[in-house]
DNA sequence: ATGATTCTGGAAATCGTTTACAATTTCAAT
DNA sequence: ATTGAAATTGTAAACGATTTCCAGAATCAT
């Protein structure tokens, strides 16, 4: 592999002349630069990162912390965040901490020893809660769980506003006794419930204990918690689950205990994924702008990266209503 | 941030034995020992990785290429070499080249420039092609997609024997006119097209070029060429796919025009998804074993890193034929 | 023509490690 | 007591870039 020296010695020049004329082209003739260019690609020479990295004292690579990347939500997110990553010449770092704290700090470590140039990040409730406890030296952007009194950059949905709406929905179809199904790692779990509630005080209703769990966000854990809501004496004529995965589970105890949506009780969800719309009927769910979320979040995190005195946003986003077939009305 | 100079300071000792310290902990004294590991939690040290990976000229980081991260074979993928990746102190870069050769081209120079220790990379068939040629200088893990003629490590689906099984179920539940949806721009389609006109040819029946259709791997391109396929003069008694994403564009439009499966069309595919066991009836499809796929590939892959003089191992797995309803016999 | 600026480009320091080599110490064996 | 091998530790040279500082050349205003 060719280096610097290299060059510099095939171009007749010093290795700061090539430096220059590979970094920003200021402070040197055109003819030098041309000689260089020459060399350049006459060696195909390529910059070592490490070196560079090393002296300047900063990295293209920015880190993603997911609890897991297969739960579809974060799977697009990590998409949109490779690609605008991408565009600007970074590159991107998966890490899956499955729910657990421990697994977040080491990787948040981790990426400190990588010298990543900053990092997106999605904390459980637990980091969350003393995340300014734990001193990140790196720029970070949180994504989908909010972190409260931090002055910290956020990316985050109107959980409430869409909790609410969507329960509303339900409501206004008929639906009276609504279960909820809410993952009990993250802040969006939360809030999301808080929003259901509020819907269902603003119709002089109130959620019903029993129908009402909190979980862990896995199918396995969302059909078990169903099949627990559809056993009780007086089971829900609706059912919400805060994420894809618990929407998944519900489905599956709907389907055994040979319920029919929405006629014996409807579904409904967070979440646009592949499945929603090719179940029969295909489910009303709020989607997230995915998209606009990991793409956003990304040119948060490099404005910062470029200038660490910017004062923080915090940018909420709207979800989007779709009404589909199984909250159709009473 | 302390540095390691400020650890031997502290410890009254050189660099070279605090180094030694912290990476074999040979020829040391354990009084010595000692003092520098206090020395190292006093001031909370961290080794620089940059620093280290410029000198020892090796990273712990490893490269993911494939075409989208949002196809739920390489989501699952992605998972299980992260895990593995991590379980031996490797971080793992993803990257998505959207079927796009030149894209390969580029992330492959960018993990040469990043060092990575290596790089695990499902090709599409023009790179695949010419890989030799590409000259590739780290250890290289080729995942779900087939090289030919080239002397390099390869964790693969048995993809004839797979689409072999899936057609003969069909063939044997009474469906005579079978369409197939394939990926055209990896060998896996191509290979699972093989096993598909094997099994045909085994039972005295051959394709027909109108319901035979090669698009790209995505859910628009799967349900435009199905509804094609579907609006033929004698359209097919069951179709396969290759995907799961053609498997859904082939599910939406058999849904548009108002068939119903399995009685006025089969439909069976390849991969295990939330969503195959959800839709009713559930696909029948063959599983492939994702886990032991991403496992098997990174184990290969530091395998290699530690020793790159090992032979190269070809591995192939069987895929799991799941029978379930939406092929049910005639 | 002169002094003051501005441009160019090289020498050398630096980023934070690892490691080859050499120097020193230890210690068992003669 | 002497010897030599093995163990311990330090010195200094890498790794491959960027960047500071500075000198010399070129340009400009007076």
């Amino acid at each position: 592999m060719a280096s610097i020296k290299d060059v510099a010695k095939a171009a007749g020049v010093s290795t700061a002349t090539v430096s220059r004329v590979l970094s920003n082209g200021a402070h040197v003739r055109p003819e030098v630069r041309e000689r260089v260019m020459e060399a350049v690609a006459q060696l195909a020479y390529r910059p070592n990162l490490l070196a560079r990295s090393l002296r300047s004292q900063q990295t293209n690579t920015i880190g993603l912390i997911v609890s897991d990347i297969r739960n579809p939500f974060f799977t697009a997110i990590s998409r949109a965040v490779e690609d605008t990553a991408y565009e600007q010449g970074f590159s991107l770092v998966l890490c899956n901490t499955d729910e657990n704290p421990e697994k977040e700090a080491i990787y948040l470590n981790l990426m400190q020893d990588e010298n990543v140039a900053g990092v997106i990040f999605s904390p459980t409730r637990q980091t969350a809660a003393n995340f300014t406890a734990l001193k990140v030296t790196f720029p970070t952007v949180i994504v989908d769980r909010s972190i409260q009194d931090a002055d910290v950059d956020m990316v985050l949905l109107d959980n409430v506003d869409a909790a609410y709406r969507l329960t509303t929905h339900l409501i206004e179809n008929g639906y009276q006794r609504i279960g909820a199904l809410c993952g009990e790692t993250s802040s969006t779990g939360r809030e999301r419930y808080k929003g259901f509630e509020k819907a269902l005080r603003a119709h002089e209703l109130s959620p019903i204990a029993d129908h009402v769990k909190f979980v862990q966000p896995k199918i396995e854990a969302g059909y078990a918690a169903a099949l627990k809501i559809l056993n009780t004496a007086h089971p829900p004529d609706a059912l919400l689950a805060t994420n894809s995965l618990l929407a998944a589970g519900a489905l599956q105890a709907i389907r055994e205990r040979n319920l029919t949506i929405p006629d014996d009780i409807a579904l409904v969800a967070f979440d646009e994924t592949t499945w929603a719309s090719l179940v029969q009927p295909p489910l009303t769910l709020i989607a997230q702008p995915t998209n606009e979320i990991g793409k956003t979040a990304t040119e948060l995190l490099l404005q910062r990266v470029a200038d660490p005195n910017r004062p923080t946003r915090q940018v909420i986003l709207k979800g989007q209503l779709l009404v589909r077939g199984s909250s159709a009305p009473r």
